[in-house]
DNA sequence: TGCGTTCTGTGCGCCAGCGCACAGAACGCG
DNA sequence: CGCGTTCTGTGCGCTGGCGCACAGAACGCA
């Protein structure tokens, strides 16, 4: 597997050419290892993250110990919103949840960027309304979904952002990102998989039944998607 | 109680004198009853709105007529986030949920002053971030606290929204906002009662002892009111 | 090949919150 | 004043998910 481009990260690969070229100097591959912390709660971010092949959860660690995921971001997003919409920092933390690569740029330069207005500016407002629209799903589906539909849920929303159809990633993972207990994963997996929509091996997923998976899950990734989809056209140019 | 002028919104009255002078003609005071849809789930905003004296939530409402609450906003924010973020529009719905008033201006022209740059655009995407960091919390919280700590968290951010200590609300109301039964909300409602913290009567629910209030909710209201704080400095001109 | 470690499956008892079904209490309209 | 309507309180039984405690299974390193 050969190392990944900068476009295939849907949001540089969107960018107008001339504002791709400019950026381009400036950005430097960066590989992600599973469980990395991209940036702590608080933190100031000193860099943003476009992944290519890779998934980072942000999520929520309480005092308690207790974590809750608040939204996925893979190769059609970027972490570090916060950098432009002015906070600079976060109360969440994001956390290497697939490993893989991302491309990586300068606070300083993204908000140059930005403050030009355009195209690239638009762009990341309008991802950042799809990561909206992920978390406020998330609250809904915390509040009222089984831990076998969120399960659902989190695999598609998952292979969605990168671009297959299996996963490395244990219950316990799952678990702490689901905010539920391990052995409720184990239950809601074996259902999944007795009904033969995955296959699940130690660490290792695969969807075999993509379909009969999207008639078990709940609406939420529905809204997600069709969401996703419509703020974000796939690749306009490069 | 005389009409309300639009500095008694936070964000309205953080602008730049000039900024400020050119929106005022386009301004327009509204009163907006409760339980009316200031937007509905998907439909193209035409205006947005910046409330003065009233409070509205945002909420998702599923299939199945069930709901939950994803954010609420007060004085210190606007409804219609999703105009400047490029989306036109957002999947969940934004319902009065305490009367009052404020001040609307078209889409178009906030539009347009949004794309200026400058303060505003600043002012509206530092907002924009902490309403991102409520629904975070709603997320967590709605995974991990109790009815009564949550019904708690629900009371002091409406309050701290309407810049009061009552509010006009009834049970049936709050269980459909933090998306649980209504007897779910009594029985927390008489705890918060019995313990001298709050008092209930028929739709009028009154925090008698704040600090004893505070001790009770979990950690996200905290969270959520110490970034509100952070990304909104409290009235800067007019 | 063997042994520790990690991961997954299972079986409890427990409890918060749900759904349902009423009863009383407060209000407000004619 | 009386009567319908709305709101609140209470009492069930039920269930999904929790916490805990193991046992087996797969892996990986020496």
């Amino acid at each position: 597997m050969s190392s990944p481009t900068p476009t295939q990260n849907n949001l540089l690969a969107a960018l107008p050419a001339a504002d791709y070229e400019r950026l381009v100097p400036d950005l430097e591959q960066v590989p992600l290892p599973l469980g990395m912390a991209v940036y702590e709660s608080g933190a100031k971010l000193d860099y943003v993250y476009f992944p290519t092949d890779c998934i980072v959860s942000l999520l929520y660690v309480m005092k308690s110990g207790a974590s809750a995921e608040i939204a996925v971001v893979g190769y059609e997003g970027l972490v570090g919103v916060a950098l432009f919409m002015g906070g600079e920092s976060t109360s969440s933390r994001a956390v290497v949840q697939s490993a893989g690569h991302a491309y990586r740029l300068p606070s300083k330069i993204l908000k140059r960027e930005f403050e030009h207005g355009g195209p690239l500016q638009h762009l990341l407002l309008r991802y950042t309304q799809a990561l909206i629209t992920q978390m406020a799903q998330t609250a809904v589906c915390n509040r009222h979904h089984s831990v076998e539909q969120q399960l659902a849920r989190w695999l598609l929303l998952s292979l969605d952002r990168l671009r297959s159809n299996e996963l490395h990633m244990t219950q316990e993972l799952i678990a702490n990102m689901l905010g539920v207990r391990r052995e409720g994963v184990t239950e809601a997996a074996g259902k999944l998989q007795s009904s033969g929509v995955i296959q699940y091996n130690r660490g290792h997923i695969m969807v075999i039944d993509r379909p009969g998976l999207e008639e078990r899950v709940c609406e939420c990734y529905a809204v997600v998607k069709r969401e996703t989809d419509r703020l974000l056209p796939a690749k306009t140019a490069a």
